[in-house]
DNA sequence: TGTTAGCACTCGAATTGGTTGAGTGCTAAC
DNA sequence: GTTAGCACTCAACCAATTCGAGTGCTAACA
C-alpha cells in the first residue's frame, strides 16, 4: 500500500483538527470539509489504510482516530519542508521587535527573559541554556587584594561573561608581587580558550614564576576554579505551570515527574545538549516527538529546540516542551523569529 | 462555652488524625483511641461544641469533621509552646550534619542546595531568599580596563558577595587616570552600606574629581548599576512538583496558579519579605495558615518561614509551602535544625 | 449532671443498568 | 472506485439504587 496524495491530505486533515480540538477525529468530520469532496464511508476506508500504515491510531473501537508518533513526524517534516520553500517571502516581515527583550542588559537576565517571553507567547514550558563557553577565549584576568586575607580573581571571557573567585591567603601579597602575578597570568592565559587551560600549562607557568610554591598553588587553584565555573552551563526555565494546562499531561504523577525534570538543571542540560547539531536543517530548529525525546519522562511530550549564536562559535539552545499535540507551526515560527531577533541583538551589542 | 481540657484533647486528636489521613474524622475514630476513654456519643457532643466554637468544620452533613483555619491555628500555637518548653533537652541532639550541605562553596549554590535538600526532606515546595545586602558595607571597589572600549567595575561587599558591571567608554583611560578613579571610588565608598550610596554622594564625588564630566557620568552610572544589582534579592526555589502530590491542591487550576507564583521571583520576594520579623518568637519561625498567607493564591496553603543569619544583620529567609494539612511538627523541627546548621556553617566560613 | 446506648436519619460515594450517539467495518449497489 | 446503508461497538452519560460512615437526638443510666 502506498501513501498517495489523497491519503496524505486526509492524514493532514486528521492531524490538524486533532491539534485544534484534542479529541479523536471521526470520518464524518473529515468528510464535511470542503477541501476534498468524499463521503464518510470513503474516508473510513482511507483511514483504515492510514491506520494500517501506522500513521493514526484508534484509542478504542468506536472512537475516531488520533495521530501516532509517526503521523506527527510526517506532518512536521511536511511542514518544515513547506517552510523552507516559503522562506524568502517571509524573511522580510519579521521586523517587529519584542519590546520586552530590548532593554535587558545582562546576559543572564536576557536569557531568563527570553524563556519567560517565550513561555508567555506559546503557553508551553520553555528552557534556555546559557551559551557554551568552552570555546571562548579569555580576554582579561586579574587578581586583586580585597583585604588582608583574601584575593579576588576576576576573569572575563569573550562575550563579556565575568567570573569571580575569592582566594584565601595566609598573608597579604606585596604590591609588586601582585603585579607580577597579574602580568604572568595575563601573558599566559589571555587569548586561550577555556579548554586549552589545563594542568600542564599551569605546571609550566609555575616553573616560570618560581615563587613561593604553596601560595602559588593556592592561587592557581582558585583561578582554575573560576575557569571551571565559567564552563558550568546554566539553564533558565519558565512556564512550567503551562504543563498543567494540557489534560493529557495534567495527571498528577506525570506532571510531577515533568516538573521535577524541569527543576533538575543537570538533567536539562544533558537533555538539550544531547539534541543534535543545528547543521541538520537551515533554521537550526529540531522537533522531537514522543519517544524521540531523549528523556523517558517526556515520552508523552514533544520537544522543539533551536540554536542561537552569541558570537562566532558560542552557541546556546532554546527548548520548548509541550504536549505531542502542540501547535508545531506556531512554535517553529516563534522560535525562528526569536533566534533572528537574538541575532540582531547580539550583533548590535558586542 | 469554654474550651476545657477534654475539648482540647479531642480537637488535637481530630487534627492529628486529619493530618495523617487527609480525610474527615468521625466520632468513632476518636472514641477508639486509648488515650481518652469516651464513647462516640460523647465525642459527638463535644465535637458539636467544637464546631460551634469554630475550630472544626463539617464538609457535609453526614461526614466527619476537618479542622478550620482557627483549629489549625490553635494546634500550631500549642505545638510551638510545647517546643519552647522542650527546648533545652533537644538542643544537644541536633549534631548530625547534612552531608549534602557541607561541601558547597558559593553562596548561591549553597542556598539553592538548601532549598533542594529541604524540599527533598519535607516533600513540600521550598524557597530561600538570598540575604538582604542593603545593610552590608562595601569592602572593595575597582575599575579595570578590559579592552579598548570597556571598563569593568567590580564591587565586593561584606559577606564576600561580588558584583560586576561592564562599562563602555569611547576611548581607553590613561593608566594614571584609572588609578585616580580607583582611589577616589575606594576612599569615598568603602565602608559605606549600599543604602548610603545615593545621588547626593555621587554629586559631591563628581565635584571632587573634576574631570571630563561625560566620561565620569558614564562610569558612575555603571557603578551605581552594579550597586543596585547587589540589592536585588535572589530567590531560590525547589520542589515545586511536590505541590501536585496533595490532592487538595492538585486540581489543575490552583496548582497552575501556585506554580506561577513560585516562578515569579518578584512576587515571592514580596511575599516572604512581608512576613513578620523574626523577633516574634525565639526560633524565628512563623506559621501562616490559609488566609493568613500574604498572597491570595495561597489561601489553600500554609506557609512556614524561618530566618537565617549570614552574619550580624545580614539575614535571609527560608519558606516552606504546603497544604494546610502539612506536617507542621516536622516542618518546624526541620527548619529549626537547618537554621542551626546554617549558623555553624556561616560561622566557620567567614 | 455527665455519660452512654440506641435509633432514625442524612447524604456522599460507589454500583448498577439502561440509553445514547459517535464512530466503525462490511456489504451491496451504483 | 465510490457511496449508501446497516449492524455493531463502546465510552460517556444519566438515573436509580444501595451502602455505609457519620450525625443528632432521646431516653436510660450512674
Amino acid at each position: 500500500m502506498e501513501l498517495d496524495e489523497r491519503k496524505l491530505k486526509i492524514l493532514q486533515a486528521v492531524i490538524k483538527t486533532y491539534l485544534e480540538t484534542g479529541e479523536p477525529v471521526g470520518s464524518r468530520t473529515i468528510s464535511k470539509m470542503p477541501d476534498l469532496n468524499l463521503s464518510s464511508a470513503t474516508i473510513r476506508n482511507e483511514m483504515a489504510d492510514l491506520e494500517e500504515l501506522g500513521y493514526i491510531i484508534q484509542p478504542h473501537t468506536s472512537a475516531g482516530r488520533i495521530p501516532s508518533d509517526a503521523g506527527y513526524r510526517l506532518y512536521v517534516d511536511q511542514m518544515m519542508a513547506e517552510k523552507a520553500l516559503k522562506r524568502e517571502e517571509e524573511e522580510e516581515r519579521q521586523e517587529e521587535h519584542d519590546a520586552l527583550l530590548a532593554k535587558v542588559d545582562r546576559l543572564e537576565h536576557l536569557l531568563q527573559q527570553v524563556a519567560k517571553v517565550l513561555a508567555y507567547n506559546t503557553n508551553y514550558a520553555t528552557m534556555v541554556t546559557a551559551p557554551n563557553y568552552k570555546n571562548t577565549k579569555v580576554k582579561f584576568i586579574q587578581l586583586s587584594q580585597v583585604d588582608e586575607q583574601q584575593l579576588l580573581a576576576v576573569i572575563v571571557v569573550e562575550g563579556n561573561v565575568i567570573k569571580n573567585k575569592m582566594i584565601k591567603v595566609e598573608e597579604p601579597l606585596a604590591n609588586d608581587e601582585l603585579l607580577k602575578f597579574n602580568v604572568l597570568l595575563n601573558s599566559f592565559l589571555t587569548g586561550l580558550s577555556l579548554q586549552e587551560i589545563n594542568l600542564e600549562l599551569i605546571q609550566t607557568m609555575k616553573q616560570q614564576a618560581g615563587m613561593h610554591a604553596v601560595l602559588l598553588e593556592h592561587i592557581f587553584e582558585g583561578v582554575m576554579d573560576a575557569v571551571r565555573s565559567a564552563e558550568e552551563l546554566e539553564v533558565y526555565t519558565s512556564g512550567a505551570n503551562n504543563i498543567l494546562k494540557y489534560p493529557e499531561l495534567g495527571d498528577a504523577n506525570k506532571a510531577s515527574e515533568l516538573l521535577e525534570v524541569l527543576e533538575e538543571k543537570k538533567a536539562l542540560n544533558q537533555l538539550i545538549e544531547s539534541t543534535g547539531d543545528d547543521a541538520d536543517n537551515q533554521y537550526g530548529i529540531q522537533v522531537y516527538i514522543g519517544d524521540e525525546t531523549p528523556i523517558q519522562t517526556m515520552n508523552d511530550c514533544s520537544l522543539v529546540t533551536a540554536t542561537y549564536e552569541l558570537e562566532e562559535g558560542v552557541r546556546g539552545k532554546i527548548g520548548i516542551i509541550g504536549p505531542k499535540r502542540m501547535d508545531y507551526d506556531k512554535v517553529v515560527t516563534t522560535l525562528k523569529n526569536l533566534t533572528n531577533e537574538l541575532d540582531t541583538i547580539f550583533k548590535n551589542k558586542t
